[in-house]
DNA sequence: AGATGCCATCAGGAAATCCCTGAGGCGGGT
DNA sequence: ACCCGCCTCAGGGATTTCCTGATGGCATCT
């Protein structure tokens, strides 16, 4: 009898992991979770070590993880509760636009994510989806995922940079490294028309709306080549 | 009779309204004030205008104010408070970093300052000391005052952000949110031209060359948040 | 071989922005 | 009273963004 992530069968109750930084979010979601018949905190963490280390005697059929933690974010702590446990529901909580981070998350492994803006009562849909087996995300984002996975012939890349040609990288790279338009056509020795021409192409390919969101996906994705997370076993 | 502001002698319970965009904080924090016996919520908004619309009527003996809103944030909407209501207590809650904000926090006219960070008790004690009519601060924050207050000025500066007027760090946040100069001049309600020169002047005061660099430094600062703690001694 | 499609390259032109100069009102400090 | 910083805005030239094409090359599919 390896896993009762199926929610209720034995206790009654689903049991829930709160992740946050912020005591007074835990303490809200905590009141508000353990209100419902079915569902019921089993702990709390206010970082991803003291998380994985009490995960293990909690047992819990779900976990809810910020993003924003001190120390290893959010997204860290998921990759490393992956690791040991690749099937345990994972809900992201954010407070960051959704365009920034879900995709991300998702990536990561999570089932859900949903920003601390939404209504309360959206965060139990979550959680009772999430322990369903299904996914959940805000219908805005779904479209989203759905419009890329046409787009982008889905099955192989799980990442949509591939998707960019290498002269479109080139130009992706250079745009995180803060270098502007001007100076990227002298660089690749090409005119600043072609750089622009290239600048759409990403921006179709990567649903950016405009030059704002390309710089800022592409300076994320530039600093996120960085830190690994001692494994913790 | 024209205030009531020394907390409870009428009603027995001290009122407290809060401000906050994210529901799960508002709840929280709700249930968390509501179970003391002295403190009751008497209402609740998640941004400045249903604020200043809903105060009317609550007739708050304190406010709890996030930093964070959209629109208008938490320091704009307690300067309009102070127009009106010039002693009614103010607690500013926020998630940010002591050193960028405290300080002007309490020169906008606020009676404490405390970070989601804190145990949930220490806001209740916040909200107490304040209605006594004394200022809540962290410890290391009074110490951090005092001695700046002894050697009087300069010194503490090592965070360049400190040097830049609230409405230029409003401007600075939307812009490493991602919004655009026509969309953070709506916001604010005033006029391209303003955030354009609000723009020009922090470029100066960081020493950025162009809007690029700009959005490129307050993106980049927005994604950190952590890091980057001025050492208080 | 022709059709189709992606890639690399560029132009024209309207709209938005950037950026420099300048300026008035207000509040605080000396 | 004077100066200085903040908040607010305008005018106008310089750049960038962004939309609509266009050309030729190369590969693949039929």
């Amino acid at each position: 009898m390896p896993n009762r992530s199926q929610s209720t069968f034995q206790t009654g109750k689903a049991k829930v992991f709160l992740v946050d930084d912020h005591p007074i979010v835990r303490q809200g979601l905590g009141l508000l979770i353990n209100r419902e018949p079915d569902l019921v905190v089993c702990g709390e963490a206010e970082d991803a070590p003291s998380a994985l280390q009490r995960m293990a005697s909690a047992q819990p059929d779900l976990m809810v993880i910020d993003i924003s933690l001190d120390g290893p974010d959010g997204l860290e702590l998921l990759k490393t509760i992956r690791l040991k446990e690749p099937i345990l529901p994972v809900l992201i909580l954010s407070m960051h636009e959704e365009s920034t981070y879900a995709e991300r998350s998702l990536r990561a492994g999570a089932n859900g994510y949903i920003m601390k803006q939404e209504a309360t009562e959206r965060v139990l849909v979550a959680i009772r989806r999430i322990l369903e087996g299904k996914v959940y995300l805000s219908e805005r984002l779904t479209n989203k995922m759905l419009e890329q996975f046409v787009h982008g012939a889905g099955a192989s890349n799980n990442n949509p940079l591939t998707t960019l040609s290498d002269r479109e990288l080139e130009v992706y790279r250079l745009i995180g490294a803060g270098h502007g338009t001007r100076q990227i056509a002298d660089e690749l020795h090409v005119s600043v028309k072609t750089v622009e021409s290239y600048q759409a192409h990403i921006k179709e390919k990567l649903s950016l709306r405009n030059a704002r969101e390309l710089l800022q996906h592409a300076i994320e994705s530039s600093l996120s080549e960085k830190s690994a997370f001692g494994a913790a076993d």
